[in-house]
DNA sequence: CTTCTATTTGGCGAAATGGCCATGAATGGC
DNA sequence: GCCATTCATGGCCATTTCGCCAAATAGAAG
């Protein structure tokens, strides 16, 4: 199948006036959540919101470093902050990204998935 | 909660012999993923396998340019290739990868999920 | 008000990424 | 054999990312 075929199939949904989805804005998110300590920061925020300093020692670098790290995923939606007192603690905002991960752990695995996928 | 605590809940499949997950081949996964271009080519090759020529015009770039996006998403696990005559043809590896859309979708939506996700 | 503590921000250099061009390799047609 | 086509690779340059340090901000505690 051709290119222009391929477009032509899609539903009018995902072409919205010609300009077929939004992968500038979607690639945005997906590059947030591309580094080993912004996912392991993601993962953790799964079991609750954290405190920037709980997040500095279980990645282990530099406090400014993780601030860094979480303004990115703060600024792509991926999560969401609250101040009380000194702290600032943040929080998934959307958690159904981590429901993406067996099917990561499927390509590492060679195509063997878990329990993600609904294709086969 | 602290990191500690929080890595000490976790269950023995998630902390191989105290290494907590391999979050640096997990973000290499992702961080293939994490580009328009690329994003559009998986999009893509969800309605089957295509050849580079397909992908070019699809994406509008130099060859060499979609070769190399190519060559990082094989890298990655997330597509393979397969040689016909003068063509090369792509296809997804592990399909799965494109359920998660909706719930980058809901992270656009500020958090009006669609129908991907297990948790609310 | 001063002094902690938690976090953010700016800046710097090193490294990685992205895109184009030119070149090289492999295949098919003549 | 020669030439065209498809794709991959290496080089180059601009841009971005990453991690640390230092400085700035903000709240708590004295």
């Amino acid at each position: 199948m051709t290119a222009q075929k391929y477009l032509a199939k899609l539903p009018n949904s995902m072409t919205r006036t010609n300009t077929p989805i939004n992968f500038a804005k979607r690639a945005r998110i997906i590059k947030a959540m591309g580094h080993p300590s912004r996912l392991a920061m993601l993962h953790a925020l799964a079991g609750g919101e954290m405190c920037v300093c709980d997040l500095r020692e279980l990645v282990g670098a530099d406090m400014s470093t993780v601030s860094k790290h979480l303004s990115v995923m703060k600024k792509s939606g991926l999560v969401d902050d609250r101040k009380d007192g000194l702290r600032v603690y943040y929080r998934l905002r959307v958690p159904c990204i981590l429901d993406f991960m067996s099917c990561v752990e499927a390509v590492l695995n060679e195509g063997k998935e878990v329990a993600c996928c609904r294709r086969s």
